[in-house]
DNA sequence: TAGATGATTGTTAAC
DNA sequence: GTTAACAATCATCTA
């Protein structure tokens, strides 16, 4: 598999999908017809004027992302987090807020210590999505033992967690919710959180 | 001004 | 079993 065999454009509402043999074809035929710009050409300058669409193929295919990002198109995001119908959809649209957010995976809370040092090695770094490579990259370098503290520390807040959606549950079959009951705040970060308790622990 | 975007991995939940 | 969604982060941009 290459990266041109992945290789699509984020769908946009009426922007067509054209294959990578269309696109060296759009650089192409302008000229054969001594035109300006194919009309794909014009599509895709609009395209890459839109911050809400990747376009990281088209400009470094050693920067491809992973199948599965690729998959996910800028609009399946907007999907996610917007209001739609459709089934998961309408599980988000019907999400409770109330519910106890998930916890974090082992990588997540490594990320949260991760993020820290790599504010401080480089502070003129604003972009998240060069802390997550870079993250993502140290995760992939750490060895089993290594991730270990950060997989115990996972387990135990998805222990709370579990605690806490069953207090959720209950409270919902009651026709409350657990932040009536407890008066618990979950809307804080869960990995800080731990942070705090261990150190309260600690003391 | 609210909300989407990017980029990552692991987990959950819906099918 | 498969796969989309989502968990955190925040500067930047759009509608």
């Amino acid at each position: 598999m290459t990266w041109h065999q992945n290789f699509t454009i984020p769908r946009k509402p009426g922007l067509q999908f054209f294959s990578f043999s269309t696109f060296l074809g759009a650089l192409i035929i302008p000229r054969a017809h001594n035109q300006k710009t194919h009309p794909f050409l014009q599509q895709y300058q609009t395209l890459s004027k839109n911050p809400h669409t990747s376009l990281s193929p088209f400009l470094s295919p050693t920067a491809m992302p992973k199948a599965s990002t690729v998959a996910k198109p800028a609009d399946s995001r907007l999907k996610r987090k917007g209001a739609g119908t459709g089934t998961k959809q309408s599980k988000k649209a019907s999400k409770d807020p109330n519910r106890p957010k998930r916890p974090p995976s082992a990588f997540f809370v490594f990320m949260s210590e991760f993020r820290e040092t790599f504010k401080k090695e480089n502070p003129n770094n604003k972009s998240v999505a060069v802390v997550g490579k870079a993250g993502g990259k140290e995760w992939k370098s750490l060895s089993t033992a290594d991730k270990a503290p950060y997989v115990e520390r996972a387990e135990k807040l998805k222990e709370e967690y579990e605690k806490t959606l069953r207090a959720y549950n209950i409270g919902l079959a009651e026709g409350k919710t657990p932040s009536e009951e407890e008066g618990s705040d979950k809307s804080k970060s869960e990995v800080n959180d731990d942070d705090e308790d261990d150190d309260e622990d600690d003391e």
